[in-house]
RNA sequence: GGCGGAGUAGCUCAGUUGGUUAGAGCAGCGGAAUCAUAAUCCGCGUGUCGGGGGUUCAAGUCCCUCCUCCGCUACCA
């Protein structure tokens, strides 16, 4: 029994999130917390909605709505589709909470008492026509390397040459088209993260079990030489900074704060027993997971906040970060309507489906291509046919052979030894994988631990065993019978709403875990139980048709 | 451009510190079975391990070089 705290990276505001958001953090953090209370261990697991910055703003513009009207729906919606996934965050919380106006706050004030954040006066771009300073990508130019006429002014996406708004050539405003562009001076603060180097380097060092690409992400940043910047922008909507008016904090400073602030929406004053290792924290184990497009601010970023503040705070133990998934090999595109997105996804099929696609495919060594037809084929052959076919097979005879009760008498032998050693083996892999975090291994354990029952029946052949023996046909079809609610705790982690049906068969009620017990023995014989019905309607080629032509997928 | 990751069977991917004939699932082919959603089970893999060069008794694995894809490159988040 341990204590663990996970996050889930923070799924921006600005619209409901598609897959590849949802396999990238929320998903595998759910399955881990999942595995992890079903394991009897004390879980933690928060997530949020990162409201804050430029995008949101421009969002709640485009939707003409007032940026706080905007984000409370947005939240909801998130929400609400994250609950019908089957998301079991035991807080889904807001950046933009009162909470976290707080202790964001409270963070850049002793970051400031300590020597870490200094005023830095500084010029940026500010459009006349918006209204607004913009940030460097908002400015958009001819590029002064390429000739390239729509280049942004951090990078030009033609050539690649990384850019200063004043390189370019005709400068305009990406938002309004305005050339109405000037310099202003605005005094913002600086994180002075040079300072903290050095303890940032141990605090990574302190971690060889992490992953290459977590590690080489951190010490890449780390041996460039850690910059002082701005965690300031000139914006309305965030977290407002005390003694700069019309200044919020930047959304990246207060993400990640918003995991502590989370909890405490969550538990009150309680949040401290989680995040404070004086206040309790110190036996908690901190998990996080994340795209690898946010690896950087989540082992430096994040740490330095946490270490200069010289507060007691729980700072990260494990990172799990995953690649991307993509959309038939190109990008998931909100825009340009490419890709399916969560409530999408639910319109068309149950979750699981979703979840076990997602999580046995995951994108953990490399970006991973989603394409409906592979789809289809996983999740045909996975669920309806090696379990769902299992199960219905076995019920459907018991019921006709046996009235629908578990049959009594019959002696298990080497067959049933057989299966139970090969079913320990694998659930011990398939709990090696899970502690891991390697989801794909862990879900190609469990779904040999579902083939195992379909070889078992197929060996045992209880249909033509019944003709001579019935005593002996009754063992076996109890045997199979009480792989149904061993399957249900076993697959729960990954396919909750499937695992409850499973388990309402037998009313075997509440999941846990299989213990250092037998596995085949739990179901008492005489026990009566009802038919689920099919567990997995197929997906035929015609819906993959109609998919592929709703969501624009590439067609041959 | 710099840094990092990746390139393995038709598809999606495994391949510890270099070591016998390079693996799994799906798809395909053959067989068995007929309880079951024609669902299952068994058997079948001559792959220039991205190209080229090198080190070594031995290289998918190490070194060099080139090609392709992805991420980061600090004011998108």
């Amino acid at each position: 029994m341990a204590r663990i705290l996970i996050t889930s990276a923070l799924p921006y505001i600005n619209g409901i999130k598609h897959l590849g958001n949802l396999v990238g953090s929320m998903l595998p953090a759910d399955v881990y917390a999942r595995y992890c209370r079903a394991r009897g261990h004390e879980v933690l697991a928060i997530c949020a909605t990162d409201e804050h910055g430029t995008p949101a703003e421009l969002a709640a513009l485009a939707a003409e709505q007032d940026v706080e009207t905007y984000c409370a729906e947005q939240h909801d919606k998130q929400k609400a589709a994250g609950d019908a996934f089957g998301l079991s965050f035991d807080h889904f919380g807001r950046s933009s909470s009162p909470q976290n106006h707080q202790l964001t706050q409270h963070f850049a004030e002793v970051l400031k008492e300590n020597g870490f954040i200094a005023e830095v006066e500084e010029e940026q771009v500010y459009s006349n026509a918006d209204g607004r300073f913009l940030p460097d990508r908002y400015v958009e130019g001819t590029c002064p390397n390429c000739g390239y006429e729509k280049a942004r002014g951090d990078q030009c996406d033609n050539c690649g040459k990384l850019l200063d708004p004043t390189d370019l050539i005709d400068p305009y405003s990406a938002l309004s088209g305005s050339k109405d562009l000037e310099r202003r001076k605005t005094t913002h603060l600086h994180l002075l993260q040079s300072k903290l180097e050095g303890e940032v380097r141990s605090f990574i060092e302190g971690h060889p079990d992490w992953p290459v690409l977590t590690r080489s992400i951190a010490f890449k940043w780390l041996d460039e030489g850690l910059r002082d910047r701005s965690i300031t922008r000139d914006l309305k909507w965030g977290v407002p900074v005390p003694g700069l008016p019309g200044k919020v904090f930047y959304v990246w400073f207060d993400a990640p704060i918003a995991y502590i602030a989370a909890t405490e929406e969550y538990l009150g004053a309680d949040y401290r027993k989680w995040w404070r290792e004086d206040e309790g924290a110190d036996d908690v184990r901190y998990v996080q997971f994340m795209g690898k497009d946010n690896v950087a601010f989540h082992t430096v970023s994040f740490p330095c906040t946490q270490i200069g503040s010289r507060e007691p705070w729980k700072k990260v133990d494990t990172l799990k970060s995953l690649n991307w998934l993509t959309w038939y090999g190109g990008k998931f595109s909100t825009s340009e309507n490419r890709g399916i997105f969560m409530d999408q996804a639910l319109d068309i099929l149950p979750p699981d489906l979703w979840r076990w696609y997602l999580m046995a495919n995951a994108p953990e060594s490399d970006d991973t291509a989603f394409t409906l037809e592979t789809f289809q084929q996983t999740v045909n052959k996975d669920l309806a046919d090696v379990l769902g076919n299992f199960v219905n097979r076995i019920v459907r005879f018991a019921g006709s052979k046996f009235d629908g009760v578990v049959p009594s008498g019959g002696t298990p032998g080497a067959d049933e030894e057989a299966l139970e050693k090969a079913l320990r083996e694998r659930i011990t892999a398939y709990e090696g994988f899970l502690e891991a975090m390697e989801f794909r291994k862990a879900f190609a354990e469990l779904r040999a631990i579902w083939v195992l029952g379909n070889e078992y029946l197929q060996g045992a052949a209880p249909w033509a065993v019944f003709k001579e023996d019935q005593e002996k046909a009754g063992m076996i079809v109890r045997t199979a019978l009480n792989l149904i609610p061993l399957y249900a705790q076993l697959s729960a982690p990954v396919v909750p709403h499937t695992a409850e049906k499973l388990a309402d068969i037998f009313g075997t009620g509440a999941l846990g875990w299989p213990g250092e017990g037998a596995l085949l023995d739990r179901l008492e014989a005489g026990k009566t139980f009802e038919a689920p019905g099919v567990l997995f309607k197929k997906i035929e080629d015609s819906d993959v048709e109609a998919w592929a032509e709703q969501f624009g997928a590439p067609r041959e």
